[in-house]
DNA sequence: TTGATAAATTATACCGGTACAATTATAATA
DNA sequence: TATTATAATTGTACCGGTATAATTTATCAA
């Protein structure tokens, strides 16, 4: 674990211990130098990944501040972590209808950038939220990149067995969010009607080097789905 | 203009001139240093900010890529600059329909962090891409920190005249998605039928300070509304 | 040809400095 | 009191350096 990473997570837990509200001041860089006996640039570095990550904001001859939005129950799209990590507070299942080797979509391929005849783990499953449908999943994985899944894999975080079993790095994500109707089939797995507004994303992930491995579609039951998104304004 | 926001640009501009496609390879740091006659921590700004936007990303030990989705189309959910940036290529309109002083209701006043008398510009509009409804616009602007609106700036982008009229800085903005179904006068907004979804965005724009100065409600159409989500991956 | 090993390439981590600019607090002035 | 000028505070820009770790390329052995 690098300085800067373990800095943000001690500031992490400094404001989480005493208990700071949006806008509350943090102590000034001087003294988190000090504090943690570091450089400047390096707890520079541990407070722009904190701001990226949306906990402070930081003014200039002002200070460090906490941001946070206080609305709960939102799912963030812009962690790139899996289901796990973003909804830890809530009681999160799911079933896993479908998972075998095949040949992928013309979709997935494409996606995926691999060849239209390769190996892709397939998976599809339902997750609950609290005993009530959230969503329905289908996920493409490149096989030469993930060698190797089963159920119990899949049950837990994938994303962490990418990482730790693996040896993987995720890197960036990029998301397609569509609206449309439900049709039967769709509207009969999430508990809903026919014609019911059908919300979905596409996500394409990526290792760090830039090489996607997942591409994965999943259709939100409307009724349990809130998005929560967090932009913090370039200008160029 | 800074140094590092101009050498971003200039690596932009260098991409789109040079026609790097996803995948593509930049000159390596060095190279970038001496060719801008700058220090390394300068390019890595540059190249920082290039990757916050989503133009690039770097892999340690290889070198620096372009990173660009292919689909276009989209609404980018991530910069906060206002429909005038994000949809440059559409040909986007909009027609006011309310524009006034007033008390703001419970909802935005809550949201503006100011008391529920304080005044606020309210304006209601809507826009459309390429002759087809885009969106229903609603948005509450704090009176305090923009005293002054009309019809000419609320047509033209609002974000350069708080930028540059009015010399503040916008900085981040939390925003919230949900779906459900059109009622009757929403639909007749949008041209669309009475139960079709109904996707809403609540965005609450902040000066680079933290403080909230607009509040927005956004009604898509969703049959024109395809959105865009880039993600970074950061793991703590 | 394959596979392991070593070397070269390349970006990142971290340091500690100076100068600067935005904000806020203080003091002076009307 | 209200306004304006001044000073103190505080984060950012930028420099240039050393060390390190990830990746790719080259080399060598089987």
């Amino acid at each position: 674990m690098l300085k800067y990473q373990e800095i943000a997570i001690e500031i992490e837990k400094y404001i989480e211990e005493n208990a700071l509200q949006q806008g509350d001041k943090l102590p000034v860089l001087e003294t988190l130098m000090t504090q943690f006996a570091v450089s400047k640039s390096t707890i520079t570095k541990s407070l722009d990944l904190l701001e990226k990550k949306g906990m402070v904001f930081q003014v200039r001859g002002s200070g460090i501040f906490v941001r946070r939005h206080k609305r709960k129950g939102y799912i963030s799209l812009l962690s790139n972590q899996g289901f796990k990590k973003d909804l830890e507070d809530y009681h999160i299942t799911s079933n896993i209808i479908e998972l075998d080797v095949r040949t992928p979509t013309e979709e997935a391929s494409h996606n995926l950038n691999i060849e239209p005849n390769a190996d892709v783990y397939y998976v599809k499953r339902i997750r609950y939220i609290n005993g009530q449908t959230l969503c329905v999943e289908e996920s493409y994985y490149n096989k030469a990149i993930i060698s190797y899944l089963n159920k119990e894999i899949v049950s837990e975080s994938i994303f962490d067995y990418i990482r730790e079993g693996l040896g993987l790095k995720v890197g960036f994500t990029d998301s397609y969010l569509h609206i449309d109707k439900l049709n039967d089939e769709e509207a009969n797995y999430l508990g809903l009607n026919k014609g019911d507004p059908k919300l979905y994303v596409e996500g394409i992930f990526h290792l760090t080097n830039g090489q996607p491995f997942d591409f994965s579609k999943v259709t939100y039951n409307y009724q349990q789905s809130q998005f929560f998104i967090q932009s913090n304004g370039y200008l160029l």
